[in-house]
DNA sequence: AACCCTAGTTGGCACGTGCCAGTATTCAAA
DNA sequence: TTTGAATACTGGCACGTGCCAACTAGGGTT
């Protein structure tokens, strides 16, 4: 095994060492001698498919050492006072003496003192935490974290996150934020059964994010599907098109209150719905497919996907065979994720994670005071962004490739 | 203030309440009387500038109830053993008898007993909490999260998260992260002065991710911008361009090291280096910004950029003016973000989130167990992925619009 | 009978904190 | 001087768990 590692510097006290770290593909950068001007790294030409990392261990024999962080009682006894004016003064608490505040304040910046999170949750009657639960790659969601944070703080309570991954199920997630001792959880795009979610919000508060659920005792913040996608059908409608079709991705979470949206939409002003179901994939392969159903076909003069990656695969698609956006065919999202992308710009609905944050922070924070028990829906309102992608229905409406 | 609220349907024991929540800005969906099938719901016209939240509080006295989650001791009384040995079951420790155990498995299940983590945290020596700071846009660490989670669990650590957010600063995130007496802590492309980090190195076991430090005794773990950059570059070069600008964030971090890339890779080839430095927004804007300077000049036949979403809005900006890519110029950016959509197709380097997981993870629990103390950084390696963005330079290099 | 061994179980203490009750000091009013 | 009250501080207990030492019972060896 070849060593790659090398001392890359001198620097007055520290050592600095580079390893580099192979991946299993990759396009190496070899040979290459001379490097960064007074920095001299010697690339070694590495094998493919190797993944290791080569580190020059410290062979220091200095112990974990573990230092044993600073508790109340050290600052207490370094300031002369005892533990639980220290515990007051962390409390803000009234009744302590400016200067000897002020002491212990010092004494405790200057040994590194932070209040023990466990302990305090452990002694308290409430530990102050709100679980959040969301799949690392929840692309529909974003802003909601930054919402979530700053609600919560408002309401006087901390953000506990878990995210699901492949290594890391719901209900890992669940059980490890009910160990933190969270007083309510929020579970965003959950996937979990029903009676699964009914016994867990028999056990304690929940809310549910983005997804509706029946028959279960808890809050379900969502955004109105229904309302978005019916004003953008009706904002088509509008700009004289009567032949709208719908990609609905079945799989996806809360679509079929798009859909009703949609549909909606065009039983009022007397219109045929025409809806493509996506079985499988609903981002932009399922777009690409419903595109592809579409040719073949009657084209219609305008098509609403119930997502911005769907619609962004069926966007493709159509111009690939040539058709030109908005001038043949309107095209329209749902999410404002990818939609905003200049080469897309389309017309869609964006969700409002502020205010979908804010429903859920009051509801989940109502069911832990006990003020709420049943089921209760919240459908945040959305906003309609129309972009360049839409516009009058094309003349020809019986265009066929 | 007019009620908005209404109840929705009844369902056996559940009685459902459907809020509908403004925003301040949107585009309502009103006077729409018959609405779902057999669902009925008045959507009552809201005034807009309005935010807030109607709710129906279900008046219930019932006090809160507090449950009192169970404990080991709740567990221990129903089976009619000892406390401690329901710790045993529960740390699988060996010498429990198997009927017992059985039993005590069978009564936590039931009665819904979880371990507090507080508690557990609180006694044991050590906590097995690695702490994880990253910001809530981090659009270039795509796929982090879960490989994070993913090697945390390989080394027997739990990973704690915190979100650096409008509301919750850098610092806040990390006294959290300390307050939850993590043993050691993640910096995702920590903004924070390096003063600071010295400081904190000193404190508690650190890793920065995506960014370099110098004289802090931490480790770093970081793509290999330099090898991205330069082999992109070399790839471009061997297509036959020779007139390659770069457009330069200088704002993001470690893009100096990209640079530096490009600069080698130009200097080997004996080519004449062509910055673009761009000082604010190294996102979309800033391409579009570079893209304009660049107009201005002689252009080249092939751009680089430090990000894909420069690249992003670079390119259109030039497909804006007529331009034809790569027919007429060739576009790369960096990260295999926005780049993979087929509407860009950009030729762009990717990093390997596993790769940079697993070697903080390893370097981290390396400072944890005191087997390293001082500098090292890591370079994780990354790919080339050819796009159509890229192609042979165009025939005539003094074009000019 | 006295001894040890092992498997199975329990007692006791400690982790760092919050909370309640209690004490010491001071200072003004009776 | 006594009384009352406010201010400033401290003692003691408890939260739920992990860890160590101790205990018991049964079976085998000396």
């Amino acid at each position: 095994m070849p060593n790659t590692s090398q001392q890359f510097s001198k620097n007055k006290d520290f050592l600095w060492h580079v390893h580099i770290v192979f991946s299993s593909y990759h396009v190496g950068f070899m040979g290459h001698k001379r490097w960064l001007g007074e920095k001299m790294v010697r690339q070694i030409p590495h094998r493919a498919n190797t993944s290791r990392i080569d580190t020059m261990v410290t062979k220091s024999s200095r112990t974990p050492a573990e230092p044993k962080r600073p508790t109340m009682g050290d600052v207490a006894k370094r300031v002369g006072v005892s533990r639980q004016l220290v515990g007051l003064v962390f409390q803000n608490a009234p009744g302590v003496g400016e200067t000897t505040a002020a002491k212990i304040r010092a004494a405790a910046k200057e040994i590194g003192y932070r209040p023990n999170l466990a302990a305090q949750s452990l002694r308290r009657d409430s530990s102050n935490y709100i679980g959040f639960m969301f799949h690392s790659d929840h692309s529909s969601m974003q802003g909601i974290l930054p919402a979530m944070y700053k609600h919560a703080k408002a309401a006087g309570y901390q953000i506990v996150m878990s995210v699901v991954s492949e290594s890391h199920s719901e209900n890992d997630a669940i059980e490890e934020l009910i160990g933190h001792r969270c007083e309510g959880i929020v579970l965003s795009s959950s996937h979990i059964p029903i009676s699964r979610l009914q016994r867990l919000a028999r056990e304690i508060p929940l809310v549910s994010l983005g997804r509706r659920l029946e028959n279960v005792r808890a809050g379900m913040v969502s955004s109105n599907g229904e309302a978005g996608v019916f004003t953008i059908t009706k904002y088509l409608i509008g700009l004289g098109h009567t032949d709208i079709a719908y990609v609905f991705g079945k799989l996806m979470r809360d679509a079929e209150f798009r859909l009703e949206g949609y549909m909606a939409a065009m039983e009022v002003n007397k219109l045929t719905p025409r809806v493509v179901t996506i079985d499988g994939d609903f981002a932009e392969r399922g777009g690409a497919n419903a595109a592809n159903i579409l040719l073949t076909e009657n084209l219609p003069t305008a098509i609403i996907c119930n997502n911005d990656q769907s619609a962004l695969g069926l966007s493709h698609r159509l111009l690939q065979v040539g058709l030109r956006i908005p001038d043949q065919v309107s095209v329209a999202g749902y999410d404002d994720t990818v939609a905003k992308f200049p080469f897309l710009d389309l017309t869609t609905v964006r969700q409002d994670p502020h205010a979908m944050a804010k429903a859920t922070i009051e509801d989940l924070v109502a069911r832990i005071t006990g003020e709420r028990i049943l089921s209760e829906t919240f459908l945040t309102d959305v906003s309609l962004i129309v972009r360049s992608s839409t516009g009058k229905p094309r003349r020809d409406p019986n265009l066929r490739l």
